[in-house]
RNA sequence: GGAGGGAUGCCCGAGUGGCUAAAGGGGGCGGGCUGUAAACCCGCUGGCUCACGCCUACGUAGGUUCGAAUCCUACUCCCUCCA
């Protein structure tokens, strides 16, 4: 492999990150003369962000790593218009407060990955409604219409594959490109930012971006994709028993967010521990030596590496020390998801699948006696044997503290007050 | 503007008057095997009670009928073709 002149391009490359780049030899001269802005666009249709957004935020975290400024650009005019990619459903549109609140805790969020601040490689936020809220129809088509030729629209893949298949494609989504395109050539002109990255279906609407600020401004701009990831048998990321693997705590506990990581199938490890830690390569090849079941060490450190960046290090350690008393020994870990019951409710006892329910690990009362049917309900790690068992008192341990299980893998804690 | 087709459970998709809580698949959950892996095999998969039963559900609102996801009317949205 040739090597590149800037850590940045040569981390990129190392690590799994590059999957196109407009021009690599270019961005490499210039990554390696001096500071470099790069942006990546976020949604914020929701308050948080799960780990399909982990892979873009990696990215902007090597991008500061090796010397250069991360943008975090939020989708807030996008969001407003509505993003028609993808599915055709059309989103709920957002009020400005909902979308303002969702951003605040999105960078709660990214600056756990990124150091926010006013020097020169610190990272900004800058929210795409300042500029797109404010255009004007006819000035924006007449200034920048001209540039984007239909021919050429015609011919990205987004445009082509739909007309193909001779789904509609409305002139709302098509307009969608035009101003992502102009999101890029607005963030060159604000601070100088020379680098779009994104997924690889972001490409078409990068190049767009590239061009239109050459053509307009003569200014130099470039692009760069990261591979679409998925799982070894071919499932998307982010998606679990619980619902989506988000990244703050109030919506997944951190010791759920080690458990994700621990249960990385085989064949990935490797590529995560690259993609989504800060291990040096070297220590991640004497890793990559491990076969059959040596291999769980690896998705421990996969596991910690990953929460301890997320949630922090004594997060990290907690949820791998629970981990280890729950699964290796057997033992109660602490911090498992933990919930509170009256002592005279214990008294009068409750039924085991009431309790099931309580804590969360099903959703209904009836999914909690099919659970117990099925013999995946444990009180205490003791199969539940009929769904009218009931809890009492005397099933405290000796910490005063009730462990119910759904499976061998999710487990809960029932502390009486 | 005209003609036709469609809207079903988390998703896809059968189903044209009672036997339909609704085939099948996917996904998910549980069990088995294992290494808290993959693959594979088995079971479950609307809510409440779980014994009967009750409630909610087939785009929305009405209607016909002893009885409707299935028939009628209006409305909404989507698609195809023609202009």
């Amino acid at each position: 492999m040739t090597k590149h002149k800037s850590d940045f391009i040569n981390t990129v490359i190392e690590r799994g990150y590059l999957h196109q780049c407009t021009d690599i030899d270019a961005l490499d001269e210039r990554a390696s003369n001096g500071v470099v802005s790069a942006y990546i666009g976020f949604d914020c249709t929701a308050p948080s962000l799960h780990v399909g957004s982990l892979l873009p935020i990696m990215m902007l975290r090597i991008l500061q790593q090796s010397g250069h400024k991360p943008i975090v650009l939020m989708g807030g005019g996008t969001t407003m218009v509505g993003d028609p990619s993808g599915k055709d459903e059309s989103r709920q549109l957002l009020d400005e407060k909902a979308i303002n609140s969702n951003m605040e805790s999105i960078k709660e969020i990214f600056s756990r990955f990124l150091t926010f601040g006013d020097g020169p490689t610190d990272a900004v936020m800058i929210n795409n409604a300042d500029w797109l809220k404010e255009l004007n129809y006819i000035e924006f088509l007449r200034d920048y219409g001209r540039h984007f030729s239909v021919n050429r629209m015609l011919s990205f893949d987004s445009v082509k594959l739909r007309l193909e298949r001779e789904q509609t494609l409305s002139f709302l989504e098509f307009n969608y490109m035009i101003l992502q395109a102009y999101d890029f050539l607005e963030l060159n002109r604000r601070i100088n930012c020379a680098l779009q990255m994104g997924g690889s279906d972001q490409w078409g609407n990068i190049v767009n971006g590239v061009e239109l600020t050459r053509r307009v401004d003569g200014k130099e701009a470039f692009g760069l994709t990261t591979p679409l990831l998925t799982t070894s048998s071919g499932a998307k990321m982010g998606k679990t028993a619980a619902g989506a693997v988000w990244l703050n705590a109030d919506m997944l506990s951190p010791y759920d967010y080690w458990q994700y990581w621990r249960n990385t199938e085989d064949g990935d490890v490797i590529r995560f521990l690259k993609l989504f830690t800060d291990l040096p390569l070297n220590e991640i090849a004497e890793l990559e030596k491990l076969s059959g079941a040596e291999i769980n060490e690896a998705k421990k450190k996969l596991a910690f590496e990953a929460t301890q960046m997320a949630h922090g290090i004594d997060a990290a350690n907690a949820a791998a020390e629970t981990a280890k008393k729950t699964f290796e020994e057997g033992k109660l870990g602490g911090d498992l998801p933990a919930f509170d019951i009256s002592r005279s409710d214990l008294e009068s006892g409750i039924q085991a699948f009431e309790a099931l329910c309580r804590v969360g690990l099903c959703a209904s009362n009836g999914e909690a006696r099919r659970l117990i049917k099925g013999g995946g309900g444990r009180v205490n790690d003791k199969q539940i044997k009929s769904e009218t068992e009931t809890i009492t008192l005397s099933d405290l341990n000796p910490d005063g503290v009730i462990k119910l299980s759904s499976g061998k893998k999710r487990h809960a804690l029932l502390r009486a007050i």
